[in-house]
Parts: C-alpha cells; structure tokens; sequence
DNA sequence: CGATTTGTTGACTCTAATCAAGCGTAGTGG
DNA sequence: CCACTACGCTTGATTAGAGTCAACAAATCG
C-alpha cells in the first residue's frame, strides 16, 4: 500500500466499460430504492429553475429533485462492495451515476501521496457527470453501496429527441458547481471551521436531524478537508469537550449546538 | 475600510437591476470584441460536447467556445472602472456577463473580516452563471474592464425556444464545475504548491507564452489562495531566487522553468 | 478470542500567520 | 521638475497552529 489510509481495490470485473453486448449485465432488479417519490416530479418546467435555491443548505433536498422520470428508466442497479472502485482517475466517462442506497467519495491521488477527496455523495445524489470524455477523478464505496448505472450515450440520444433532458442536466450541474464553490469557501479556513462547516454540510444533507450518522471514516473526512487524521480527531474531541456535538461512536456524532458551530464557520 | 485590501466601492448608478425600460441604458456599440470569432463557433452538435476537453489547461481557449451566436447578440457592452462592483453578494442574479477586456474577480467577506476571491475572468470567459436567484458571490472589476452584459430573462426566453441555447449554457456550466473541482485540490496543498498552481493556472489561460502579465494585485492572489499577502510574496521570491520563474515588475512574471512549476504543484 | 483496522492522545517540529518596519514606484502638487 | 505622499510590495522577527512521529485505546472482523 502506497500511503495510509488508501484503498485501489481494482475490481476488475466491476469496471464498466465495453461488454460485449454494449449493455453491462447487471440485475436489472428494479428496487423501488430508498429516496421517496423518485419520479415524481416530471419534467420541470423553465423559468423555476432559478428558484431552487440550495444556498445555505436549508433545502437539503434540492439536489434529488432533478433528472427523474425518463433518465430514471434507462438506468441499471448494480451494487459495490465497501472500498471498491466504482470508475477510476482516467477511464471513459461512460456512464452517469446515482446513489440508491450507501455513501460514495470521488478522490484523486496527489503525486505527493497524498489523496484528496473532491466529494461525497449520499443516496439521492447523482455523480459522474463530467465535462470531459475521461473522469479526472476516481469513485468509490465508501460503504456497502447499490448505485444507478446509466449509460452516457443513452442520455446523449435521450437528449437529442427531448430537450428537457438537456435542461434537468443543466440544472443538476449547476446546483453541483454552487455546491462545490460554496466547498471550496471551507478549505480557506482553519480546521476548527472546516470541521465545523463540514458537519453542518453533512447534517444539512441528511433528512433526519440532530443525530448524524456520518458514513465515512476519519481519514476519508480529513481528505476531505485537506487535513490530517490527527487533527480531525483533535478537533473533534475539542469540539465535544466544549458540548457543540456529543460523540456517540466513531460514525455517530449529534450536533448539541449548531448555531456554535455555524459561528465558528463564519 | 473594513480590513485591509478590500473595496467596496458601491456606485449605484452601475447596479444593473429594474431600468424603467426593461432594458439597461448601456451603449449599444457593438465593438468587434477582442476575443477572435466571436460567434464563428455557431450551435455546437450533439455529441461533441463530451469530447471539448480542458483537463490540465492544455486548451486555454475551450471555455470560450460555447454560448456564442444567438446569445452575443442580446447583450449589451458596458465599462466597469477598475475597483468598483459588478455585481454585489445577495443582488438579484438578473443577468449574466462575459468579460471583453479587462480582468473580475468574484468574491465574498467571511464573518472573519477575510475576504475569499472565488475565481478570476479573463477576455472570453463568462461569469455570473449561478443557480439560484440570487449571487452568492460578488464581482469587481479589477482593472477597467469593458463586460457583455445579458439580461438572464432574455436568456431564458431563448432558451424556451432553442434548444441549443440550454445545451450551450450546460457545457458553459459543466466546464465551469470542472475548473472549480480543479481549483479545490489547489486548496489543500502546501504555499508553494499553490503559488506554483496558480501561475501555471494563469499562464494556460492567456493566449500568450512565457511572459505572464497577471492582472491582480497580490492581496487579490492571497485572498484567492487562501494565503497572507505576505506569505505569496515570500513565495515568489523565493521562487525567483530558484530561478524558476523571473519577476519583472510586479505584475509581470516570466515562467523560466514551467517543469519545476508543475513538479511543484503536483 | 486474537488479530487487524480505526481512532485517540501526547511530544515535538515546521510552516505559514501575525506584527512591524522598510522599500520602490506612481501620482500629486508646489 | 522635484519633493512629498500614498500605495503596493517586500523583508524580518516572532508566534500560533497544524503536521509528523509515536504510542496506545477502541472497535471490528474473521
């Protein structure tokens, strides 16, 4: 192993790309899956869409709404062990993805050795739209995780006949690109602020509420966060000792105060 | 003056938002625009857009390609004094902008007093594409800048019409998502990593070679590496001392050894 | 149950922030 | 035209904070 904490389970056989078919043989079970109402919402119509806010994270479920319904269909469910790569650093952006169930981390490997998690997506969310025909980063299970597979050239033909495709597209990128400036915001700061703005970001993504369940490990958040394990660690206990969150286990933490927390994010 | 390298200058008569007419009362005079074939690139296909690569700044000029034709053409020149604001924080996101000449920067004020650039435009690029209604980021002008200002109502009409205008705008969207992913990473390394990313950064983005001629003041390169002003000076002396780049005034930097940059910046 | 991974804590080091002068150029006004 | 001022930049000394190395504790897995 090159580096702590690091994981390049290649799986060859879960690579994705050129079955013989053209078609992945994946169980096409189709699981009603875990986020409620997918489908529901159709085709959006255009002016809202400068209406969907995510800003403060106060509508953390914003991000699901879009590219439902048709896109839906076309897509197969495929499950990914814990730590197993689901595309790697410069393959093919064959396909798009959704998390049904499970947690997933995007990640790069620094020429230092050092990895640096680009982000984490939770059951709802869509990752692997990228803007070029290679992904730049790498995908994995953070833990036991079934994923929506959906081919890239089957949306690109979706697109073609309906333009509203296009349009859920646009959207879901855009909310991802607010998403990621308002990310990068938090590695300016220092650790107690990262730590801070990262536990109300998962909060904020989550539907339950007070008790976080986070479901990566230390290491995985202090990638994240362009920290050390150490000083995740520290912070946390700092954190507890001043009664701003309780932890409950090393995956539990209860958030005892947030409006302290989002003072030390400011 | 709040902390030390800001500005505010708030000049109301430069707000964009409710003319009477509808339209703002810029001067129309269509310059021919310094960008070469403003418009040449029509309505791009289908396919292709998976294939506009920008990956490692290996193709400068690939964000300057989209959104051009049709939408040019509604759009209204205006000059920004260097300093004073384009756009503030919480304003209404009622247009959208495409730098002609001159440089932007975006920016937001932490409750900490520190002030974070969130990106720099240059000639070509576009800006102003946010998700929600409203700006989460303020622009400036950071020399006279002469900006394409698009009504985003207009925008949207097209876009109800042409498909292509909503195809366009997410390419727009999607190369932007993958800069700012890039940009992230710059975040988590060490001062002379950054530095080091950010001329080369810089460097890919103007048409010319060796001699860079960075627009920004220091504080503006500290506030957007999330370093001292002190610190990005240090750092490029010390790099001039290593011979690898060549300091010629302070805004003139020569890149003498682009291999130790991007071994640095790895 | 032991073995291995994952998380916590401590001592020390090193990097970048802070505080504080000093320099150089550009602009202004006598 | 030159002195004066202002601003942006550089440099130095000191300090705070996160990284590193190392040991240990706790949880998880087979």
């Amino acid at each position: 192993m090159v580096a702590r904490g690091g994981y390049r389970c290649i799986v060859e056989c879960m690579k994705l790309a050129m079955t013989p078919t053209g078609t992945p043989n994946y169980s096409e079970t189709a699981k009603a899956g875990t986020q409620p109402a997918a489908g529901a919402h159709a085709l959006t119509p255009l002016q809202p869409w400068y209406h969907t806010r995510t800003h403060n994270g106060t509508q953390p479920t914003a991000r699901k709404h879009a590219l439902t319904g048709s896109i839906q269909l076309i897509g197969a469910q495929k499950s990914f062990a814990r730590n197993t790569e689901i595309y790697g650093e410069t393959e093919p952006a064959d396909y798009i993805y959704k998390v049904v169930s499970g947690a997933v981390r995007t990640c790069k490997w620094l020429s230092s050795g050092r990895r640096q998690i680009g982000a984490f997506y939770l059951p709802g969310d869509f990752f692997g739209l990228a803007a070029s025909e290679e992904h730049t980063f790498s995908a994995e299970a953070i833990t036991d995780s079934t994923i929506l597979v959906i081919r890239r050239s089957a949306v690109t033909a979706l697109a073609a006949r309906d333009c509203n495709v296009v349009r859920q597209l646009y959207v879901l990128t855009t909310l991802e690109l607010e998403r990621v400036r308002e990310d990068r915001l938090l590695l300016v700061k220092g650790a107690r602020q990262r730590v801070a703005g990262f536990l109300l970001q998962m909060a904020s993504r989550v539907p339950g509420a007070k008790e976080s369940e986070l479901s990566m490990p230390r290491q995985d958040i202090a990638d994240y966060l362009g920290l050390t394990i150490e000083t995740v660690s520290r912070t946390l206990t700092q954190l507890a000792a001043a009664s701003v969150i309780a932890l409950r286990g090393s995956r539990r933490i209860e958030l005892r105060n947030r409006n302290a927390l989002s003072r030390l994010n400011g």
